[in-house]
DNA sequence: AGCACGCCGACT
DNA sequence: GTCGGCGTGCTC
């Protein structure tokens, strides 16, 4: 890891900031022994310190007013060539600044900060006891001493604070925030033995896995509970006996426990967890110990793909299809794809995994000279053990959210002694509250949507913007009282269950119900114990969570996920409701999915009725290619935000302008068009969606734009340009 | 992203 | 005449 040679005294340093380009500074003679690449350090820039990293060195720069690196922040390195040459095709392939980038190689809180502060000087400080000078000053002087911050003394007080800081009463010092170097300390993890040992199938997929032929990457395809975690844990295994080490990701938080447990089981405290439900604390304490080496396996969600693990032997993506590995702020890069290109440049293999692959993935691992090996996991559960699948036409049912057939489904399985689990993926008790009289629907101040209710909270609340107001006695726009809430939420289906079975505890979870720290662990402990007869939840109850005692899944409406306008709405509906019927006795009971839906004829559920993915998929195939969609098609979203209407519209006729030199043959430009939601937090958002049939050629035309665009832009809007979105509303 | 510099309207 | 608006451009 130490350089041979001695460090030159100039580094090429990109600092976190939307800048292009690196920039030189030179490496004091103090710090000659500390500086590699890949060190991350505080660099003075402009009048600030920020964070940078070391991407090169130089020997003889042609640039003047070179300033020193101020500080080194971690001893060792946060990456190395190949992973820099990583980080670049990222910084390419997705438009984002390459310190940018480089930022997610740690938590955020390391980020440094400079805190601009203004103190008295002594000759201030006696200015201020003796009362000398002009009432303003006076003020001015009693102010910083209270420590007022700087942005508020400007706002009050304008240029006369120049003034003030030139006669010499107040002095203005930077403080560096973000330094400290935190202790470390390895995660509770309780061990977990292994299962079983491999069948058959997962032999040959640990064979092919581990066979050695550098850069390779894997499909591990097979239902739920045909043993993909199985055949991830020997992959790992092997890559470690080989000195290696490993990476494992995962969509969502909660389902990192259990392959940690049997992780740490078989190599004990060797193991690293990295996601966002972790304190800031337990991150950066996880961080570290990867840092320093002392964890062979990261298990994480998306971000854990850029912690500073070396010499990584193999990487698994699990869940693949998850649209959880989709950043859809800052850098908005897919952590699949990205371990993909990862796992060749370091030249090792990376497995995906899923029941459900992603319509991209499974094509590339179908076509005859694909560029994805199909690994199947065929010693599945046999149909007969999988829970029965019931489409209910819900066109002209009146009632409650729940059909009759539902709750009769729900009494007889709970008169068993066994649980049932109502899905619906949206949070609240009505998404929309309505005046019978006029019709008014009661929306959002800031952005194009009604409001929803939350009736435990007694508020109504914008799901965008988290705007908050009291439940309303009479319609705003008409003063009549006969208001309604006609949308179902979770929170009205719990009442509603309550409801049909008084005798039986009845439990959700969702965002709402597990923000609390342990709330949702006890939500979880109640299903398990038995405790609760009923769960209600949003997808964060059917991700994941295995209940044993759940024998019905009800998929209280099917048609929240299928009727958004966006090409992948059907994909995204299939994996849910075989990720719920997924959920519905594990263990061999007999079980029932039932899933309400207005439009039963749709193609999604007669695949699902037979968990027939592969049915699925050749449907969904059809339509990409007429279509033209992915995987046909590469697509970007160019959305242009700003409040004021006319300079968004202005921006997005430059930005039409910038997109026709580039957009020769072969694209096609659809838009410009309002978002599905137009106006989020007082913004107006419009978009184009480009579609290329070459990658490289749709990269090279962004590129293009981003610059153009960038150089004529109105200010007060903003460009974010998406890459392969998972969205296009 | 900040922050300074620079050129046009309403005020002591 | 100046204070301050925000458009423009730079930061090693």
């Amino acid at each position: 890891m130490r350089q041979i040679q001695p460090t030159p005294p100039y580094a090429s340093v990109s600092v976190n900031l939307p800048v292009e380009g690196a920039f030189t500074y030179e490496v004091p003679e103090n710090l000659r022994d500390s500086i590699f690449l890949g060190t991350r350090l505080a660099v003075p820039f402009g009048k600030r310190t920020v964070t940078g990293y070391v991407v090169g060195f130089e020997k003889k720069p042609d640039i003047k007013n070179i300033k020193p690196i101020t500080e080194v922040l971690d001893e060792l390195p946060l990456f190395d060539e190949k992973k820099l040459k990583f980080f670049q095709w990222m910084s390419s392939y997705y438009l984002a600044p390459l310190g940018e980038v480089l930022s997610l190689t740690h938590p955020a809180a390391l980020k440094v900060k400079t805190l601009r502060r203004l103190r008295l000087t002594d000759k201030g400080k006696a200015a201020l006891e003796g009362g000398a000078g002009d009432g303003r000053t006076l003020e001015i002087l009693k102010a910083v001493r209270e420590g007022v911050a700087p942005s508020s003394l400007r706002r009050r007080f304008g240029g006369a604070l120049d003034g003030v800081k030139e006669s010499g009463l107040i002095t203005e010092g930077a403080v560096l925030k973000g330094l400290k170097k935190g202790r470390t300390k390895p995660l509770e993890i309780s061990p977990r033995p292994l299962p079983h040992a491999p069948n058959r199938d997962q032999e040959e997929a640990i064979k092919a896995i581990t066979a050695g032929g550098g850069f390779s990457p894997f499909l591990l395809y097979g239902v739920t509970g045909s043993g993909k975690t199985l055949v991830y844990l020997k992959a790992i295994e092997h890559a470690l006996t080989l000195g290696r080490k490993a990476l494992y990701l995962m969509p969502e938080t909660a389902l990192t426990e259990v392959p940690a447990q049997y992780l740490s089981q078989r190599f004990p405290s060797r193991v690293a967890v990295m996601h966002s439900a972790l304190t800031g604390r337990e991150r950066e304490s996880q961080w570290r110990r990867i840092l320093k080496g002392d964890a062979d396996i990261v298990v994480g969600a998306r971000s854990a793909l850029f912690s500073p693990l070396r010499d990584i032997g193999i990487i698994i993506v699990d869940e693949e299809h998850d649209q959880s590995y989709k950043s859809e702020t800052g850098v908005r890069y897919n952590a699949r794809d990205c371990a993909l290109m990862l796992g060749k440049i370091l030249d090792i293999p990376v497995v995906l995994g899923s029941a459900t692959p992603s319509v991209e993935t499974f094509h590339n691992a179908m076509k005859s000279k694909g560029t994805i090996a199909p690994l199947y996991l065929r010693s599945r559960p046999k149909l007969t053990d999988m829970p029965a699948v019931e489409v209910l036409d819900m066109k002209g049912s009146k009632g409650g959210a729940l059909s009759e057939r539902l709750v009769s489904l729900t009494k007889e399985t709970l008169d068993r002694g066994e649980q049932a689990l109502l899905f619906l993926n949206r949070r609240g008790f009505s998404n929309f509250v309505l005046c019978r009289d006029c019709g008014h629907a009661i929306r959002c101040l800031n952005c194009s949507v009604t409001l929803t209710l939350h009736k435990g909270e007694g508020i109504l609340k914008c799901h965008y913007c988290d705007l908050r107001i009291p439940i309303p006695m009479e319609c705003p726009s008409c003063g009549s009282v006969n208001i309604v809430s006609p949308g179902a939420g979770t929170e009205k289906i719990e009442q509603e269950a309550r409801d049909i079975f008084p005798s039986v505890k009845v439990v959700r979870l969702d965002r709402d119900t597990a923000r609390r720290r342990n709330s949702a662990k006890r939500i979880i402990e109640d299903v398990e114990s038995k405790k609760a007869g009923v769960l209600v939840g949003t997808q964060m109850a059917v991700k994941g969570h295995d209940f044993p005692g759940i024998t019905l899944v009800g998929v209280v409406s099917a048609d929240t996920a299928l009727n958004i306008p966006d090409f992948r709405s059907s994909e995204r509906t299939f994996q849910l409701l075989l990720q719920a019927s997924g959920r519905a006795g594990r263990r061999g009971a007999p079980s029932t999915v039932v899933v309400q839906t207005l439009n039963p004829e749709h193609y999604c559920f007669a695949s699902a009725l037979n968990h027939d993915y592969e049915g699925f998929f050749k449907e969904e195939i059809k339509i990409r290619k007429e279509a033209e969609y992915p995987p046909f098609m590469r697509l970007a979203l160019l959305r242009v935000e700003g409040v004021d209407r006319g300079r968004v519209l202005r921006a997005v006729r430059l930005l039409v302008d910038s997109l026709k030199k580039p957009c020769a043959e072969e694209t096609r430009i659809l838009g410009p068009a309002p978002a599905l939601v137009e106006r989020v937090k007082g913004r107006l958002r419009m978009q184009i969606l480009l579609k290329c049939r070459d990658a490289k050629k749709l990269n090279s035309i962004l590129h293009s734009v981003k610059k153009e665009f960038t150089r004529k832009k109105p200010p007060g809007v903003t460009l974010v340009m998406d890459v392969d979105p998972v969205t296009t509303v």
